[in-house]
DNA sequence: CAGTGGTCTAGACCACGCT
DNA sequence: GCGTGGTCTAGACCACTGG
């Protein structure tokens, strides 16, 4: 026996997927006067299909159909591996030259930290819990939106007297783990779906009920030292990500 | 100026970090003579616990906190490309064996159908949208508990004459591609993170509030014509995704 | 059985977007 | 200023879980 939001946001559901709201739903008020339920009843109706991810609200504005249009993203084309070519150019690094490849506006705010590890950080690299490493955490931005955040994180001795440790937005052509002398070879990219924390809901701007990928790329030098880990939040509404396996 | 649920919310979140709370979150009543507030209050403030990923209910049972505890999925291991050792063995197909060698119990229900190409699948076998197309539909289940879905659709042509077309569970040493003469070369994988829909919620018997990545692999033969694609559903709270990026 | 959450009602006041 | 949703209250009845 379905309960009576339930019967309600089935109904709105199969309006969604026909097409009845190119933009924005009725407005509570008329939910309640159209169903003759209260306005609890109408809430929780629309919260169910914000859990779906079919619907956002914005205070003031009313409820609207979500839409999505994600950026392709490739973890394969941010990296130097010999057989793919170098997209950094004047300014950009491959990150942004992609971005632009896809006809948007890519910027980014850059901070540089030097933090004790966690220990998700201290079993990637290789280093005791607790020691010091030095971060660069990126904030991302296409269309000057938040897109997704990057957070890299060096051994201290990796990054020592490199441009790594220079603040502010340094743009090196081949990259900075180059520069720095530490060729990485080989990587290891685990990603975990979950539901954003208040902290990255807050710095990515996210609107409710968007789930993130936590994708934590590490990489190996050629004597198999693990020389740096990067921690990518991508939200779910503005990303693909595509690999392409055993492509030449 | 905090709202009072959300004050309650930060106060159990950094309870829950805290450890106070190994297993059971106090109950509502509980809540609401602790804060002083009413039942709303407090199931707002549940939910945005909730909507993190945090906790969990289950009706007559009451809060808890949530726990993970993923398998690692990797994609890369699941085909035969040369460079990867085969890990069927008799009675397991890939995944099965992988599931097994992590000390898990692995199962699976399939169905086999013949249906109309949805536009995403037409356009990854470039067939026509309409077009008949074979798909081996697969529930997999770990120690009993649905695990993924995973549906693989084929070409008409590809699958005729072939065991894709038995029904039920075929287990083909080396795979089932590789019997029916389209030994594949190379994959694109395209990863989108979204809320599940009701269908799958209820298929995969999700609990609230848990995300999901969508995979999508589509094999291409030496010719490079699009043979197989795979449609994976994977709950966030049971999969880590992990890829080898560079390796030998 | 008592205790848990699930659903629903009918009010109220507030903050914010728009025009 | 009017209309939107955001929050909160104080009640009620129901369904499910546990001992």
């Amino acid at each position: 026996m379905p309960s009576k939001s339930e019967r309600i946001a089935d109904d709105l559901r199969s309006e969604i997927n026909g097409g009845v709201y190119p933009k924005h739903m009725p407005s509570e008020p008329e939910l309640i006067e159209r169903y003759g339920v209260s306005r609890g009843t109408v809430r929780a109706a629309m919260a169910a299909l914000a859990s779906e991810g079919l619907v956002i609200v914005e205070p003031g504005r009313g409820w609207s159909v979500r839409r999505y249009d994600p950026l392709v993203w490739e973890p394969d084309k941010f990296e130097h591996l010999g057989h793919r070519r170098d997209t950094t150019e004047a300014g950009h690094d491959a990150w942004q030259a992609e971005a632009a490849a896809q006809q948007r506006t890519p910027g980014q705010q850059v901070e540089l930290a030097i933090v004790k590890a966690s220990p998700l950080i201290a079993e990637r690299l290789n280093v005791s819990e607790g020691e010091s490493v030095v971060v660069r955490k990126r904030l991302r931005l296409v269309d000057s939106v938040p897109y997704q955040t990057a957070d890299s994180y060096y051994p201290m001795d990796v990054a020592q007297g490199t441009p790594i440790m220079d603040p502010g937005d340094v743009i090196i052509p081949g990259g900075l783990m180059t520069a720095a002398g530490h060729r990485q070879v080989r990587f290891t990219d685990e990603i975990s779906i979950r539901m954003p924390s208040k902290e990255e809901t807050a710095r990515l701007s996210l609107p409710a009920m968007t789930p993130v990928a936590e994708h934590v790329r590490t990489g190996f030098n050629e004597a198999g030292r693990p020389v740096r880990t990067i921690i990518t939040i991508l939200p779910g509404d503005r990303h693909k990500i595509v690999y392409y396996v055993g492509a030449e």
